[in-house]
DNA sequence: TAAGGATGTAAGTGTTCACTTGCATCCAAG
DNA sequence: CTTGGATGCAAGTGAACACTTACATCCTTA
């Protein structure tokens, strides 16, 4: 009942049933927070009838259990440490910042969804914290790696990697409640300006 | 009938019935956001019957509007920038971010309010949302200010200045969520460790 | 002591919500 | 053609919630 193995014309509707549901939550939660949003609209939402989301998903809260876990960001940073970084400080700070906010903005609405809280299952949380203490983690082992290689100074990596976390943390959440993501070019400019700034200030 | 000038005993108490609501509400609120908290669980936790929160407030919207608007924090930043500054980068800028921090900690849970949000009224956002504007005018025109008398080196105010706020707003607001706020020892090497990394990009 | 204001208690109203039930309809696969 | 799964529709259930009403009690003050 629950799974709907689609192989049907159903499938091919480039949105199943179950999608449209999940999409709709997560747009209209979202907005207005956990609490805050009914099935009912979930459901006109997503253009079906209010019966077809529990006969889906069984409860509101599976419903965001399962929206969440399948459309949660995966490890790309990890990979993107383990790969992509050419150990000129400059360019490797750069790359991270984008990729971060690139991540971010793709998970712009589940992030809001987490921050506003309300009777969210544990799963969230923790789903949503998971990634900061992994890229801190990357981080300050990379700039540790730098400063043993006398390509960069760092007194204290772990408070060095804060920093530069801490300030596209800032940045990403400062525009998250925001109507519209900050435009392209002027995030970019921001990525420049502030990278610029810490490299300058790492470098020896 | 909704102003009590309690000249009576409970005036004479430390708290009167109206602040035990106000507190509470606040407290209630900031962990489990506006929608998810009832009038009933504020009467509780204050200690007074749910009628006597209605027959103070009248509606669960005004309660939290007249919460925000007794205990949001003044414009203690702007007095700082106008008298306490040295003209010493360093030394200003860790006034600063540890004001920064003492204001925001002070308003914890109001912070946490209105970034759950909720069906909340709108005042509570536009209170909210004026402080960092404030802040980050009165900072720019300092980085300006600094690098005309040739003390800094700031080739873009806005963006060094936003750089500077984004890094403590999120090393804030990464600890909002926790039971606890950061350990003041924790927080002030964070804070000595940021600024001075900020200084030296800044420093000719 | 009398009066009035603040509070408590009990009961209730109307609404909204998550969730259910029963039945009809459509449509693809066997 | 028939069967079964997915969906729509109409109606409803029980609980929770914001908010109200009516009345009793306490305490201060005049």
């Amino acid at each position: 009942m629950f799974t709907c193995i689609q192989g049907d014309k159903r499938m091919r509707e480039n949105t199943s049933t179950s999608d449209k549901l999940l999409l709709a939550a997560i747009d209209l939660m979202a907005e207005k927070g956990y609490d805050g949003t009914t099935t009912k609209e979930i459901a006109a939402a997503a253009g079906v009838n209010e019966v077809t989301l529990f006969r889906h998903f069984g409860t509101k809260e599976n419903l965001l259990k399962t929206a969440f876990s399948r459309y949660h960001y995966a490890d790309e940073m990890t990979k993107l440490f383990r790969e992509s970084l050419t150990g000129d400080l400059h360019a490797d700070l750069l790359l991270v910042s984008r990729t971060y906010h690139k991540l971010m903005n793709r998970n712009r609405k589940l992030l809001r969804l987490a921050q506003k809280g309300g009777n969210l299952p544990e799963e969230v949380y923790e789903e949503s914290g998971r990634h900061p203490q992994q890229l801190k983690k990357l981080l300050m082992d990379y700039l540790a790696d730098m400063a043993k290689q006398k390509k960069a100074l760092v007194p204290n990596p772990e408070m060095q990697a804060l920093s530069f976390m801490w300030m596209n943390y800032g940045a990403f959440f400062s525009s998250l409640n925001k109507k519209e993501a900050v435009s392209e070019e002027w995030l970019d400019e921001f990525i420049k300006e502030s990278v610029g700034l810490f490299a300058r200030a790492l470098t020896p």
